[in-house]
DNA sequence: CATTAACCGAGACGGTACGTCATGTCTTGGC
DNA sequence: GCCAAGACATGACGTACCGTCTCGGTTAATG
């Protein structure tokens, strides 16, 4: 998968550096997690990789996204896609993972501050909606998975629970009112199957 | 009237212009509105206002204080304390109420600037975390006197399902990936309560 | 001699605070002291002071006026008007207090900050020329003396001269390439009085 | 060329823009002119030279160093080195130009607020001290020329009798209290080489 | 194998907003 | 009417990053 941003076709030159890009990516993290998201800039990103700051730039259009690439390669494909047999299963064993990343302070820093970023720069809204949307999507599948074994009501709204799930864990990441541990994911997913009207707690 | 920062009692010295500090929040208000959260700036509302930049910085530490600030005060205490005598009348008059600040254009920009700002700016995160707090609290409130009344059982966790309602609204309002409605609130809540093991649904 | 600025006849109304006249300008000498002429403020004498801004500005237009005034009350009117019985030995005497200033740190810095104010502040250079004028005119005085004895041809130009004298110490004091000391008068003198074609070298 | 600062050897990097840098000085000692001193301010250079106000403080430290820079430009080293043959016309020669410099106001007003500027600002005072010396060392050179000539004393102190003559010069210029003119300075100069015992009144 | 075009580092450039500081004026209540 | 207190408008400060740009120099693929 591609990194930075694809380019056209080349005709000629030197071909971008492949050192350079990984520099880049990891300097931004090692960053984000000393300084944290907001205290870091392009600049010092290009000071801490040795790269000039136009090299940057012409990878990613924000810190925002070179950020969340970062985070990607970093953190990588961590989002389980967990297949226990039942819905109350997969769903606790994902949101376990999920509040696992509560534990973390890079983590937490990172995904506290691209969510700030897609608040304030349209550009990157777009983007970071669409990782989201990835996200959720392994939701809705075990959700789909589960509804066509029959755990859930037919007309169960399959998005709304997704919501609820992420829902309660941004919220609680964002506002940081109260920690939130993996301990807690069998009752909020307990909570939330009963909610749907699934046949789980007989 | 807690608005600007209370200060200790004066011993002299000239009074507070009650107009320059409206027609700050007034200017911040209207900018947001214009602008976006954004791209609003101390100098932009110190200009639009007419009041010199260190008259602002006397009483506001940062744009996200005073804008929070003048969020209070344009939109004022909105959030209803409803005593429909059900606790799902109360829960679902409220969210509705909430879900409605997502058709105020103005109340959406203003709140996703500020979460972001909580998340970008640490000394803006407590204050900002007490405001929140203060609106968990009313849905606690009902949640409380629901429980008391027998309408929950007891061992259920009210605090989550707080913060389940709150986590919605702001997921929707933050990734933006789906609008929110006033009319979802009833299902949402039907199913909050259901969650929570709750006897409403009789 | 009242210091500060005279005013009208009073009609009632409080009286003149004179202890707070006098802490102002021990402040200000005080602070010119520990800082030097520049770092130091209305603000911070007032602070000093115990005063408030406003009583400064009352009294004094500006802060090289209030300095001004303050070393005259402080340094006092050290200028000696010497009467040896010779124009050399008047001059020398003069010349060797003049000189001597420049081992007092407050003196030099004083003076330092005054000649430089006076060339920004032109409300201030009038009565920084005046003040000048005061201590030229003792040398003034001493030349005239010694012509009228017969010590100079009759068309020796004294005001030059007194620039001269003047014109050395300040130009040494204001670009410090060179110490001067008390030592030196003499040699000075001597050389002035035979540039004048005076008749002391006999 | 001494102008801006030296920087070192560039090895890469937008190479320094010669427009930028002569639209900086070119204003600097317009507004001076126009302004005075005083009220010259570096975002007034910046606006008028049309340049980014973070281009001057690369450059340039403070607005002394600017305009003493602007100065030499504009001025151009002017201070002439005369060989006239004999220590009286050199002198002579070196005193009218340097009176001529009370003639043209932008001049005065340069030098009168880079003499203050080097009272208040120590980090000026050492350039600008550096500058003043090499002017002097041009009529240290004339003395010690008419020196070797024969034309002095030899034990005459050929320091002091420089500071004597831009003593008189700066005290002139600095206190206002009288004009000098070029037409004074061949009497200055006979004046000052009598006071050293000089054999050119024969 | 030379050309050539995109890459890379360095870092200057025009901008913009920042938060601070001291100014001199003003508006209180108290003496 | 003076005084302490301190809020006010003003305006420049020097800093920090932004995103763009212009260099000299490097490195492949193309022709």
């Amino acid at each position: 998968m591609p990194t930075g941003e694809a380019h056209p076709r080349r005709v000629g030159g030197r071909i971008r550096s492949q050192d350079a890009h990984d520099a880049v990516l990891a300097a931004a993290i090692e960053l984000v997690e000393e300084l944290g998201y907001q205290a870091v800039t392009i600049e010092g990103i290009a000071n801490r990789a040795d790269v000039a700051k136009s090299t940057i730039y012409r990878w990613w259009k924000s810190k925002a996204l070179l950020v969340l690439d970062g985070y990607r390669t970093a953190v990588g494909q961590r989002m389980p896609e967990p297949d226990t047999g039942s819905l109350a299963g997969d769903l606790t064993a994902f949101a376990t993972a999920l509040y696992g990343v509560s534990e973390h302070p890079l983590r937490v820093r990172t995904l506290r501050g691209l969510m700030a970023e897609a608040q304030l720069d349209p550009a990157f809204a777009q983007p970071f909606r669409e990782w989201v949307e990835s996200r959720r999507a392994v939701v809705l599948t075990l959700l789909t998975r589960g509804a066509e074994r029959g755990e859930l009501p037919a007309d169960a709204d399959l998005e709304a629970a997704t919501d609820h799930l992420f829902g309660l864990f941004w919220y609680r990441l964002l506002v940081g009112h109260r920690p939130l541990t993996a301990k807690e994911a069998p009752a909020h997913v307990a909570q939330l199957l009963q909610g749907l009207g699934g046949t789980e707690s007989r």
